[in-house]
DNA sequence: ATTTTAAATCAACATCTGTTGATATAAAAA
DNA sequence: TTTTTATATCAACAGATGTTGATTTAAAAT
């Protein structure tokens, strides 16, 4: 089982469903852009659906192990918005496919494991929120509803992959500091 | 044509794409929905993809007319910015599941139209982007790349719409305040 | 009352979907 | 060398997909 082999299958098919979504990527499509059969992909992965599965949960775990190290680092809340920012651009860097993934085709799981992952979506949101909570109660953050600050917050990050598909070589630092001044300090000039 | 039927079948639609996707939309499961025929779907509609297709491009249109108007005004670049959150918000708040389908499902569309819709979206970046640029030229917005700072205030505004789909009786005008003082001042207390 | 238009139903189509089983070749391990 | 393992190919299936044509019922317009 070539490791090589296996990376350029895995981009392929991210690079595909990214294009045409889940359920556009079809296995025959896919089977070209690999130039090989349709049967052979079932070398690589048992179905279509336990790709998704696998990569969709992976990615959930990494969220959440990064916002563990977060809670754990005892930090002010700001310093921790600093910290879920660069989360985010590190892991979208690390796997800009992936993300978009996470982000895009999450509703194309099957029960039980829809249920499962939006309840892991869920857990997350409500992780970034209590950081928010805390930041506004402390009159670090604006006063502002956490639910709606969480969510823009949120937003802002979701697309970020975006950036980096468009241009892999970008600067991460660069990036990573521009979001956590558009975040924390807004358009305007103070 | 009874109006109130076509509407029925067009928001009953449009829920279906959004919980399954365009292409997990089936024909059948609509039908299953509106409790008819699926044959009968096609008294309302020439094809699936004619359906995607129109209400695409009637909402690019939304968003175009409304930045005309902006444009027009000759607002100082700040307004201008308050006047986009605000379209933003309208058109999102009158139609949640429209501005859901323009940003879930385009790449659905099929050739010429998703090349016409891909260029028509990125002239509607650009649009923005220059009024961003001109904010950072008079110095009225925080110097940054206007690159950035567009995808930013953009992704901001694109998940709207789960904002309203989750509590359609959700205050307006609390909602376009409140987005206008993230992006324009950050989370943080000045 | 008659004509026209909208709305619904049924069965059926051609095509596309993910997936499999049997099998052959190439590479790696023993 | 022999044996095992990874990779590839072929043809095929069972089920799902969007869509149609012929036809009927219901409503609106004349």
């Amino acid at each position: 089982m070539s490791k090589l082999r296996h990376q350029q299958f895995r981009e392929e098919t991210l690079k595909l469903i990214l294009q045409k979504g889940f359920k556009g990527a079809t296995m025959r499509e896919l089977a070209h852009c690999l130039d090989c059969d349709v049967a052979n992909i079932y070398n690589y992965i048992p179905s279509k659906q336990a790709f998704l599965k696998e990569l969709l949960f992976e990615m959930s775990d990494h969220f959440h192990t990064g916002i563990d190290e977060i809670e754990n680092a005892s930090l002010d809340p700001i310093n921790q918005i600093h910290r879920l920012v660069r989360l985010y651009v590190d892991l979208t860097c690390a796997f800009p496919l992936e993300v978009a993934l996470l982000t895009n085709e999450w509703r194309h799981l099957e029960d039980p494991d829809l249920q499962k992952f939006i309840s892991e979506r869920d857990r997350f949101e409500s992780r970034v929120e209590r950081m928010v909570e805390e930041g506004i109660k402390s009159c670090k953050l604006r006063k502002m509803k956490p639910g709606t600050a969480t969510h823009l917050l949120l937003s802002s990050l979701r697309w970020l992959f975006q950036f980096v598909h468009k241009d892999p070589g970008i600067n991460r630092l660069r990036l990573e500091q521009d979001i956590i001044d558009f975040v924390l300090l807004g358009l305007t000039k103070e």
